[in-house]
RNA sequence: GGCCCGGUAGUUCAGUUGGUUAGAACGCUAGCCUGUCACGCUAGAGGUCGACGGUUCGAGCCCGUUUCGGGUCGCCA
C-alpha cells in the first residue's frame, strides 16, 4: 500500500548533489534504480531525470525505515529525507559518487511490478517491446537526455528567431485538403456530412497569407502530417521549424538559416559550425555525388566516362551513349581488401534493385586487371578508363551505363554510400551544405510530361521567365535545400507573388483556371491585395535533433513515435471506432 | 504493393546432420550476509520455440501459408 507524500517537499534533484552539500538535510523523490541488501546494511540507488544518488541505511537507521528499505524493489517510487554524507568508499562512476544520503525518513509512494525490461542506459531490448512500454523506455537515461536536448533545441530556436524579430503564429490543424504531392490525413466533418478536413502537410499556405497580412517575419514550431510510408528518418507526423519572411531574396534566407544552425549548435552542444555553408548547384551535386542530398564527409566522387567509351564496341556502353544517356563510374579506394567477386555480385544485385540494368566493374589486383568487360575493350581503351577513374592497385571501379543520365548518377550515388559504409570511410562530423538552382520541372517518362519538382508556389529564377512556355529543361527554381551529412534538413524557396505568374504556373501544371481557383483561389485572391515578395523554409526539427545526438532513427528523438506500419504499439492507434460514431459522421448509413 | 533480415524463458541470446527431459547470462522469488555500487553466497520458479498447416517413426531445426517487428524500393509536390 502506497503512502502519501503529505508534508514532504523536494529540496534537491538526485543527480545534483555534490561534496559541497555534505551536512545538508535534503528531501528527494525518485525511482529505485537498484537496491543492494547486505543484511545489516542497505543501499538504494535513487534515480530521477537528473541522475542517480545513493541512499544508505545501517544499524543507526530507525528500524521501521530499515524494514521499508529492505522491501524496496526496482522502480518503486520513493520519497526520502536524510543527510548528505561524504562516502568513505567513493564511486567514480557517477557524478554524485563522492556522497550518499543517510536516510532518516522513507516513504514508498508507488510500488512497481517487475518491469518488462531493465531501465538502464543503452538498452538492448527490441524496438517493439520498448514502444509498447514507451513510458518505461522514456525513463531510461539516454532517452531522457534526448528528449531534454530536444527541448533545449526548441527553446534555442524560439530565442534565435525572437531575437531576429520573428513572430510565432499558430496556424490551423484542420484545413482544406489540397491533394498535391503527399497523401493527406483526412478528418471527417460531423456538421458537413461527406466533407473532410485535412491535417496540414505543412503550414505553407497559411504562412504565405501571414506575409500578405503584414507580419513580415513568421516562425512556428509546427506539427506536420503526411500519410505516406515510414522510413528510419520519416514519421507520419513530424515537426518543422517553419519560417517565412517578406522583402527578402534567397541570400537573406540562406544567411538566416546558417545563423540559426550556428546558434543552436553553439547554444546546446557548444559546437562551432563554420559559416557560410558550401553551396552547390543541383547539377553539380548530381554529377559529383549522384544525389540531391550528398554526404560530403567522404570523397569517392563520380566521374564521367561517356566520352571515353563512346567509340568502344561494348554494346552496353554504346547503346547507353547512343540513346542519349551516359556512362559514369566511381572508384572504391583500397576496395580489393573487402570487395571479393562474390561481394561485387551482391552489390550488382543491389544496383539492379534500384533500377540498374547491370554493373560493370574493374578490380585492380596485384596480378593485373580483372574486369567484367575487358574482352570488349582494347588495351588502350581499358587504360583510358583506368586513368579517368584514377584507379590504382587495390582499388575497385564500378561503372553504370544507362540511356537516362539521371538514373546513372543516382544509382552510383547509392552505390557510393553503400561502399563508403562498408569501407568505413565516413568521418565523424557535421557537414552542412546548400543545394541551389534546382530544375523547376522534371521530365516524367511514364506520362511523357514535364512535372513540377516543387510546390506550385515556388518562383522560377528571373532569367527563367523567358523559357517558361519554351524549353522547360532550362527553367530553374529559386529553391534551396539545406543538407547535413546526406540528410535533407530543410527545404525552401522564394514564392510567386505575382497573380498572373501564379496563373501561368497552375496552367503549366495542368490545372485549369477553374480547378486552380477552386483549390487555391483564396491565395490568388489574397495576392490581388498587395502581396509582398517573400520566401522561407521549413527545417526538420526531428531530423536536426537526430543528427545532433547521432541517432540512427527518429524514434530516438520523438517521445511517442509510430512504428513502420504507422501504428502506435502502446495505444494501438489507429483503431476501429463505434458504429454510432460512424453514423454520426455520415460515414455509414443510419439504418446500418 | 515489391525485395531483404528477424521472432526460442521477463530480457538479451545459444541451440551441431531432424533424435532422450530445449540451455546460458541477466532479471525475478526465498534464505544468509555491515560498505556495496555489475555486491557476494545458497536454493528455486520461469518455455504454446510468433501462429496455422505439411513432410517425417520423430520438427525449435525442413517445406508452405500467415502474423508481428526492422531495413529498403515504390511513394514522400
Amino acid at each position: 500500500m502506497a503512502e502519501f507524500m503529505t508534508g514532504m517537499k523536494r529540496t534537491d534533484y538526485c543527480g545534483n548533489l555534490r561534496i559541497a552539500d555534505v551536512g545538508r538535510q535534503v528531501t528527494l523523490f525518485g525511482w529505485t534504480a537498484k537496491q543492494r541488501d547486505l543484511g545489516q546494511l542497505i543501499f538504494i540507488d535513487l534515480r530521477d531525470r537528473t541522475g542517480i544518488v545513493q541512499l544508505s541505511f545501517d544499524d543507526s537507521t530507525d528500524k521501521s525505515v530499515f524494514e521499508k528499505a529492505s522491501k524496496c524493489r526496482s522502480e518503486f517510487v520513493l520519497g526520502a529525507v536524510g543527510t548528505v554524507m561524504e562516502r568513505s568508499a567513493k564511486s567514480n562512476k557517477i557524478p554524485t559518487g563522492d556522497i550518499e544520503v543517510k536516510v532518516t525518513e522513507l516513504r514508498i509512494l508507488g510500488e512497481s511490478e517487475t518491469p518488462p525490461f531493465e531501465i538502464v542506459e543503452n538498452s538492448n531490448t527490441s524496438e517493439l517491446n520498448r514502444l509498447t512500454y514507451r513510458y518505461l523506455d522514456l525513463r531510461r537515461p539516454d532517452l531522457q537526455h534526448n528528449i531534454i536536448l530536444r527541448h533545449k533545441i526548441a527553446k534555442a530556436t524560439r530565442d534565435y528567431f525572437d531575437e531576429k524579430g520573428f513572430i510565432e503564429i499558430e496556424t490551423p490543424m484542420l484545413i482544406k485538403s489540397t491533394p498535391e504531392g503527399a497523401r493527406d490525413f483526412l478528418v471527417p466533418s460531423r456538421i458537413h456530412k461527406g466533407s473532410f478536413y485535412a491535417l496540414p502537410q505543412s503550414p505553407q499556405i497559411y504562412k504565405q497569407l501571414c506575409m500578405v497580412a503584414g507580419f513580415d517575419k513568421y516562425m512556428q514550431i509546427a506539427r506536420c502530417f503526411r500519410d505516406e510510408d515510414l522510413r528510419a528518418d520519416r514519421q507520419p507526423e513530424f515537426t518543422q521549424i517553419d519560417i517565412e519572411m517578406s522583402f527578402v531574396d534567397m541570400e537573406d534566407i540562406l544567411e538566416l538559416g546558417e545563423g540559426f544552425i550556428k546558434y543552436v549548435f553553439k547554444k546546446t552542444l557548444d559546437i562551432d559550425i563554420p559559416t557560410p555553408f558550401p553551396r552547390y548547384t543541383y547539377n553539380e551535386v548530381m554529377s559529383r555525388y549522384g544525389s540531391d542530398k550528398p554526404d560530403t564527409r567522404f570523397g569517392m566522387e563520380l566521374f564521367d566516362l561517356t566520352d571515353t567509351v563512346k567509340d568502344t564496341d561494348f554494346a552496353v556502353f554504346k547503346s547507353a551513349v547512343d540513346g542519349g544517356g551516359s556512362v559514369r563510374g566511381i572508384t572504391a579506394k583500397g576496395g580489393l581488401k573487402t570487395y571479393s567477386r562474390k561481394e561485387i555480385d551482391k552489390l550488382t544485385e543491389t544496383a539492379k534493385g534500384i533500377g540498374a540494368k547491370g554493373m560493370a566493374w574493374i578490380r585492380m589486383t596485384e596480378n593485373g586487371i580483372a574486369s567484367s568487360f575487358s574482352k570488349f575493350m582494347t588495351e588502350e581503351q581499358m587504360q583510358a578508363i583506368i586513368q579517368k577513374a584514377n584507379a590504382e592497385t587495390g582499388d575497385v571501379v564500378f561503372i553504370i551505363a544507362d540511356t537516362n543520365d539521371t538514373n546513372v548518377m543516382s544509382i552510383l550515388g547509392a552505390i557510393r554510400l553503400e561502399a563508403a559504409k562498408k569501407l568505413n570511410l565516413i568521418k565523424d562530423g557535421f557537414n552542412f551544405l546548400w543545394v541551389v538552382e534546382f530544375p523547376f520541372f522534371e521530365f516524367d517518362k511514364e506520362s511523357g510530361e514535364w512535372v513540377a519538382m516543387h510546390h506550385p508556389f515556388t518562383s522560377p529564377t528571373d532569367e527563367a521567365m523567358a523559357h517558361l512556355e519554351g524549353d522547360k529543361s532550362k527553367v530553374y527554381a529559386k529553391a534551396y535545400d539545406m543538407v547535413l551529412n546526406g540528410i535533407e534538413l530543410s527545404s525552401g524557396s522564394i514564392r510567386i507573388t505575382n497573380p498572373d505568374l501564379q496563373k501561368r504556373m497552375f496552367s503549366m501544371l495542368g490545372l485549369s483556371d477553374e480547378e486552380a481557383y477552386k483549390k487555391f483561389g483564396f491565395l490568388t485572391d489574397a495576392f490581388k491585395y498587395g502581396a509582398p515578395p517573400h520566401g522561407g523554409m521549413g527545417i526538420g526539427l526531428d531530423r536536426l535533433v537526430m543528427q545532433m545526438i547521432k541517432a540512427n532513427t527518429l524514434r530516438d528523438v520523438v517521445a511517442f513515435p509510430k512504428v513502420q506500419n504507422a501504428s502506435e504499439p502502446m495505444t494501438n492507434a489507429p483503431s476501429p471506432v463505434d458504429t454510432i460514431q460512424l453514423k454520426e459522421l455520415g460515414l455509414i448509413a443510419e439504418n446500418n
